[in-house]
RNA sequence: GGCGGGAUGGCGGAAUUGGUAGACGCAGUGGACUCAAAAUCCACCGCUGGUAACAGUGUGCGGGUUCGAGUCCCGCUCCCGCUACCA
């Protein structure tokens, strides 16, 4: 063994060993059971960076211990390969997106190696492969088969200088983010997925993920969006037909006094061909962007469209108008307006100066004004005639079952959620496997004539998809026919290709079928790590996907993913200079010195390079425009592997957001090194002469008990709890123990061997280069990558006394040691006896005294 | 606006079932070693008072339950995340 603790040189010749005996291959074995550990994969970018590392490491650290535990485990990676970061790469470097995209992948694939993960690479996958997305395209034949997929002209942001779609982050105060467009809602065909005719099951069975966080599951039952209220027509005035509503108040019904349609809606419309004021009004609703934060600010603001519907309990004429808030996009693009009741509608009617009527009442009795403000809140009904007194249920059902029964209405259930809509007009992507015929109809491809490939060799100019211009890509044939048809140009959304990897992950070279019966065996994901901020959008496809493929037959169980881990954030203090005109700089936490008081608290920081100041800014997540993101390698190459891995799992637990500190690492470093020179010096002193436990100097049975509580202390944490920092501060608790008992005796030797074994094995998973070079130095000739995870003895945790706290009345005021089996008479009158509690009880009677065997002592007086 | 999470020393965090608040680490202070520095080792390290023993006080704020509350309940303040005119 070497003296030096010298990572860099040992860590590649532990992941050269790891990789010639294949160590982490995986393989299907019916008799073991299995433990699949899935991490997100990443986009492959360019390189690492640290929430990679710390994702990447809670997945490994979990995949290696599972390991030790004897389990069979698939912990895989691949590449999210396609997407838009490409194509921009390609335009400013006039490189094709394929060959940027591989490179990239060859270059983070070398990091994760180097940082020791154990992934299986022999199941490595690109979702850009053809090999891959092949079986996406079969895949979407099926669902069109199966009328699960559909095209329908759709409204999105259309960039009329870039001749593109854009996303709604790409549209920056209602401009193209390159071309600076005004972006333009035009309505162009798209393919959509049914997502909705799964809603009411992506819903029910979020309640059976009981092992998912909670914070998740809300968030996606609120996309979901399930509301339960009535369809209910209102006849035209003008007798020229009905116009529907969706509602959750029914109970509120005698309190509209108006309706309100979306500006799109053909009521809405009709009205406007005669009537140019109003026609102008709609033109400028659908210039309206469709972000958020424009929506938030925008004035409520509507016109009357001179139609009335009828009231269909009173037959009263209300009159429609159309208004800026009302969305086609939901319910039926129409609403009956209840300004009592509703803040909108409220804000609406006081605006246009509309009847506001009160319906309801608190049921408390209380009188509620509405000069200010609506009464938006359940409760009993008046000024309903036959209804009054009824509280929302009974209302609801009463007015529901009244309109149901003459055909004016019906119950309803509307979901927030939208078809997923999968079409984007881009390059690098999956090719979607449809072809046109001159004439505009739509003819799927056939199995046998997949993969439909994406021409990787090309001509980057303009901003338009290539595609378009490679007649080798568009001129194809009818499969049957023969007929000259083009080629869809449309590609699909990259949510698609990660909807389905961790499934392909189980058989990646299956060339007959998407997924064979490997799936069976490795399927669902026991473990699925990454970042919350795909709680909905990811995650949901996924659970989406699955559900595609179990109706498929390709899937057995109802979810993928039976545990999921969200880590948090990697966050760094920021440093910026403000200049006048407010624009802030900011400058890398590398590049900046900070002074601080004799208590450590920051004062003031200055830039390296000119010595002047800089401000302090807030701790925020690493990002490109914060400047404050600390790249992985420089800290590999200084430390090594081990204790980057050390440190992110020391700093906090997984789901917490990260603080990262520089001289943390450090810290780090030095435990490695420390417990690196306590087994040197050990080994050092030649073979360990047996001892019986039994024989040991109390002190030594003492810190042998430790071993054993610190083993049964880290199973806990790594295997229940997931909280790897407590975890690492017990093994630093028993190597300082360690240290202080030394090598003096026979007997201290002895049990310096057991607890070095200990803190080696329980480390492994965190830091698995250096502990196995120490497990080496141990004696030990077996990997320790496949040693059993150790197990405390019973007999070594067992006491026989215990150090129990007096209180008088709450506050501690001694310590005593009890024998463990201590009677509380017997903690009664040992806590009583002492000086310090006597002292505290001069003059007063005890009232009570309450005994926590083996806690403590509380003596309650007066 | 709605939903979710949070607030503990100078900092990251610990306290698992209501039972010794501050484990472990970082930073800091004092000392040893050294020509010196680095490295390492030792001691101290919430706040107030005290040489000390020790006492008082202390987990965002105000109440409550309890022998006992960082933990449970009620009311607030602030911060973070998601979502947002969803009828």
């Amino acid at each position: 063994m070497q003296e030096r603790y010298n990572p860099v040189e040992l860590e590649p010749q532990a992941q050269a060993r790891w990789a010639e005996g294949r160590v982490f291959a995986a393989l299907e074995d019916p008799t073991r059971e299995k433990f699949y550990c899935l991490c997100m994969f990443p986009y492959p970018s360019g390189r690492l960076h640290m929430g990679h590392v710390r994702n990447y490491t809670i997945g490994d650290v979990i995949a290696r211990y599972q390991r030790m535990l004897g389990k069979n485990v698939l912990h895989p990676m691949g590449w999210d390969a396609f997407g838009l970061p490409a194509e921009n790469a390609a335009i400013e470097n006039n490189i094709p997106p394929a060959r940027w995209t591989r490179s990239n992948i060859d270059y983070m694939r070398a990091q994760l190696q180097r940082l020791g993960f154990s992934y299986d690479w022999d199941r490595e996958l690109a979702t850009c492969d053809p090999d891959y997305y092949r079986w996406e395209q079969w895949f979407f034949l099926r669902l069109y088969a199966r009328d699960l997929v559909y095209r329908k002209t759709a409204v999105v942001n259309w960039d009329p200088i870039d001749h593109t779609v854009l996303a709604n982050e790409q549209v920056i105060d209602g401009r193209g983010w390159r071309s600076g467009a005004l972006v333009e809602r035009r309505e162009i065909p798209q393919w959509f997925v049914r997502i909705t005719a799964y809603a009411e099951e992506l819903l029910r069975d979020l309640d059976r993920l009981e092992e998912w966080p909670e914070a998740v599951k809300t968030m996606q039952r609120n996309w979901i969006g399930r509301s339960e209220g009535l369809q209910i027509r209102f006849a035209l005035a003008d007798g020229s037909g009905d116009l529907e509503v969706f509602t959750t108040r029914p109970d509120t019904l005698l309190g509209a006094t108006y309706m309100a349609v979306a500006p799109e809606h053909p009521v809405a419309r009709r009205a406007a061909l005669g009537n140019p004021a109003l026609a102008e009004f709609l033109a400028s609703c659908a210039q309206m962007s469709t972000s958020e934060a424009v929506l938030e600010k925008l004035d409520k603001r509507g016109m009357p469209l001179g139609v009335a519907v009828l009231h269909p309990l009173t037959g009263a004429q209300l009159p429609v108008w159309v208004a800026n808030f009302v969305l086609m996009s939901y319910g039926t693009g129409a609403v009956m307006s209840v300004p009592g009741h509703d803040d909108r509608d409220f804000e609406f009617a006081h605006r246009y100066d509309l009847p506001i009527t009160q319906v309801i009442q608190p049921a408390d009795g209380r009188v509620i004004s509405l000069e200010s403000a609506a009464y938006p809140e359940k409760g009993v009904l008046c000024h309903s005639g036959e209804y009054d007194g009824l509280d929302f249920a009974g209302a609801f059902n009463a007015i529901a079952t009244r309109l149901v029964a003459e055909g004016r209405a019906e119950r309803h259930v509307q979901y927030r959620l939208r078809d997923w809509l999968v079409s984007r007009q881009r390059y690098w992507g999956c090719p979607i496997p449809v072809l046109y015929s001159p004439d505009g109809s739509l003819t799927p491809e056939t199995d046998a004539r997949l993969p439909v490939r994406l021409p990787e060799d090309v001509d980057w100019r303009g901003v338009s998809s290539p595609l378009k211009h490679m007649p080798a890509f568009m001129a194809a044939s009818l499969p049957d026919s023969g007929l000259p048809a083009a080629r869809e140009t449309d590609t699909f959304d990259t949510f698609f290709e990660s909807s389905w990897y961790f499934a392909r992950f189980c058989c990646p070279d299956s060339e007959n079928a998407m997924v064979d019966e490997r799936a069976r065996y490795w399927m669902p994901v026991d473990l699925y790590i990454g970042g919350i901020e795909h709680a909905v959008l990811h995650l949901l496809y996924a659970r989406f996907f699955h559900k595609l493929m179990r109706d498929s037959g390709l899937a057995v169980a109802d979810e993928p993913f039976k545990r999921l881990l969200t880590q948090g954030m990697v966050c760094k203090e920021t440093y910026f200079r403000e200049a006048t005109n407010g624009t802030k700089t900011y400058y890398n936490p590398e590049s900046v010195d900070v002074e601080t008081d004799d208590k450590g608290r920051a004062l003031r920081a200055k830039l390296l390079t000119d010595g002047q100041p800089v401000e302090i800014g807030p701790v925020e997540k690493m990002s490109k425009s914060k400047n404050n993101g600390i790249d992985p390698q420089t800290l590999i190459d200084r430390y090594g592997a081990d204790t980057v891995r050390l440190y992110t799992m020391f700093a906090a637990p997984p789901e917490q957001s990260l603080e990262w500190s520089d001289s943390a690492v450090e810290g780090a470093f030095r435990f490695l090194r420390g417990l690196w020179r306590l087994t040197y010096e050990h080994v050092n002193f030649g073979p360990v002469v047996p001892v019986a436990a039994g024989a040991l100097t109390p002190e030594l049975q003492t810190l042998r008990r430790k071993i054993h509580e610190t083993i049964a202390k880290v199973t806990d944490d790594v295997a229940r709890r997931y909280k790897f920092n407590t975890a690492i501060a017990a093994v630093m608790e028993l190597v300082n123990a360690l240290v202080k008992s030394g090598h003096a005796t026979p007997g201290a030797r002895r049990v310096m061997q057991e607890g070095l074994e200990a803190c080696t094995l329980l480390l492994a998973p965190i830091v698995p280069h250096c502990t196995e070079s120490l497990w080496a130095a141990l004696g030990h000739a077996d990997a320790l990558a496949t040693a059993p995870w150790p197990v405390a003895d019973p007999a070594a945790l067992v006491r026989a006394a215990v150090e129990v706290v007096v209180q008088v009345n709450g506050r501690k005021r001694a310590n005593i040691t009890l024998p463990v089996d201590a009677s509380n008479e017997l903690a009664e009158h040992t806590a009583l006896a002492e000086e310090n509690v006597a002292r505290f009880l001069v003059g007063q009677t005890v009232r009570k005294v309450i005994v926590v065997p083996g806690r403590l002592v509380n003596v309650v007086a007066s």
